[in-house]
DNA sequence: TATTGTAAGTTTGTCGACAATCAGATTATC
DNA sequence: GATAATCTGATTGTCGACAAACTTACAATA
């Protein structure tokens, strides 16, 4: 008989922790926003309590940084986290790539069509020229990666990152940008993993992480100093910026 | 003129974490452990409020499980996490031995200088047939990798795999075991770094992580019905394990 | 004018309490 | 005798409040 799936409801710390990363990854909470923690509970609707346990697993998550006596603050991404994150996927996605490749048949026909879907909607995004549609497509596409690269604890890893990433973005420019690229380097991703050529992929991936990485630090419009000031931001003369202030904690 | 570290107090959360790793990782809190969170709370002299919110850390971290309305249970690795982790680790590790290897001449040298220090405790202990001690320099060993590998997420990560790898002693096995391999294996180790040979380094780490999963993973002694129990845990008749409760939460 | 000292205000960090919920034991029923 | 229903006790999930700590602004002094 079909075994049933365990019911498992959220919990409200569950529910509040991913309404919090919905609003970063959407950019309603854009790096570097320090907000109050009453104020934000009465926004959410909970009380102060659950609020902090979400916030504390955000933090080990990354995304969010907790300056003593103020509060949280979404983290902002320095350079050099930028080159850690996408050296990082570098690594991995090619790893989740190779794993995917050994999957049956059937279930590697699934992935493709997934990636596939993806794909078509970044296409999709890109005649409208809807760049949040865009990256939110993006985002998924890699997502996919990751729930059938079969690891658990990669897949939760590169979850992270992606979100990361788009941390990235949100802190190096003032506002979503299309770029065309996008969707033909992805069309070759999957040509790759259909074409069953693992190697391809990776120098693929690579590739496209390496160009983002360049486009990401690449100096921001002259028009948003504030770009530029971010930038300054991971240079050693600063009073010790607000993004780093307990990350040791995790190791 | 020279910069100060700015200073950074723990929290009461940090210093609860801390704590809780610690006695994961000390066996006083074996996998399986349920605790209630008034009676914790009690003993760490603390209210339940910083204490949940460091649950909710270590959660994220994958070490504890909270069952609902049971407060909460150390983590219990199954085989399927066995291999995850040394899969894992076999990935990451070697990756930031290659690392190590580019970093410049004067820190490479400490870098082997630490590790030999850890292999030396490794020695001690094993003379004294003290498994605790050697487990814990070992656990040391790779901090070091970790430490030294250049990327925060990636310390971070196997940070937390580290631990978890001594939750998986803890969830197949009732007691530590002296195994002699471990030193010569960590010696061996070491040379391949001083030998700028990154490769052979590679091969070794993986050799070994392979034998660490065997060794998990035979059957545990048959005194020990417990063990058989827990490995029993992944099979997918079990009406759903503690463990895996809120896990999905991450990704 | 720059710098230090002071004070007020705001926010957090922590605690205690209440109510809803669940697990386990007991009892009743088929 | 086994299953289902009920009940009770304990524990969590959530909230409101208090006190300490920090930040900011202002005033005084060199």
């Amino acid at each position: 008989m079909g075994r049933l799936a365990p019911v498992r409801r959220a919990s409200t710390v569950d529910l509040i922790a991913e309404r919090l990363r919905e609003a970063v990854v959407d950019g309603s909470l854009p790096p570097g926003t320090v907000l109050g923690e009453a104020e934000l509970a009465y926004q959410l609707g909970v009380s102060r309590g659950p609020l902090r346990e979400a916030m504390q697993r955000l933090t080990a998550e990354g995304l969010l940084v907790i300056p003593r006596r103020r509060g949280l603050a979404v983290r902002t991404m320095t350079a050099e986290d930028v080159r850690d994150i996408h050296w990082l996927r570098a690594r991995i996605e090619p790893e989740l790539g190779r794993r995917i490749l050994t999957l049956p048949a059937a279930e590697r026909r699934t992935v493709l069509a997934e990636l596939g879907a993806e794909v078509k909607r970044m296409q999709r995004a890109l005649r409208k020229d809807d760049a949040r549609a865009l990256g939110d497509a993006y985002l998924d596409f890699h997502r996919v990666l990751a729930v059938w690269g079969g690891s658990l604890r990669l897949a939760r890893m590169l979850g992270t990152l992606l979100i990361e990433t788009r941390l990235c973005t949100f802190s190096m420019f003032e506002h979503f940008e299309v770029h065309r690229d996008l969707v033909p380097e992805h069309v070759a991703f999957v040509e790759a993993l259909a074409a069953e050529d693992g190697e391809r992929f990776e120098l693929l991936v690579q590739a496209h992480l390496e160009a983002e990485v360049r486009r990401l630090l690449a100096e921001p419009e002259a028009s948003t100093e504030d770009g530029a000031d971010r930038l300054l931001a991971e240079t050693p003369d600063e009073p010790q910026p607000l993004d780093r202030l307990d990350l040791p904690e995790g190791l």
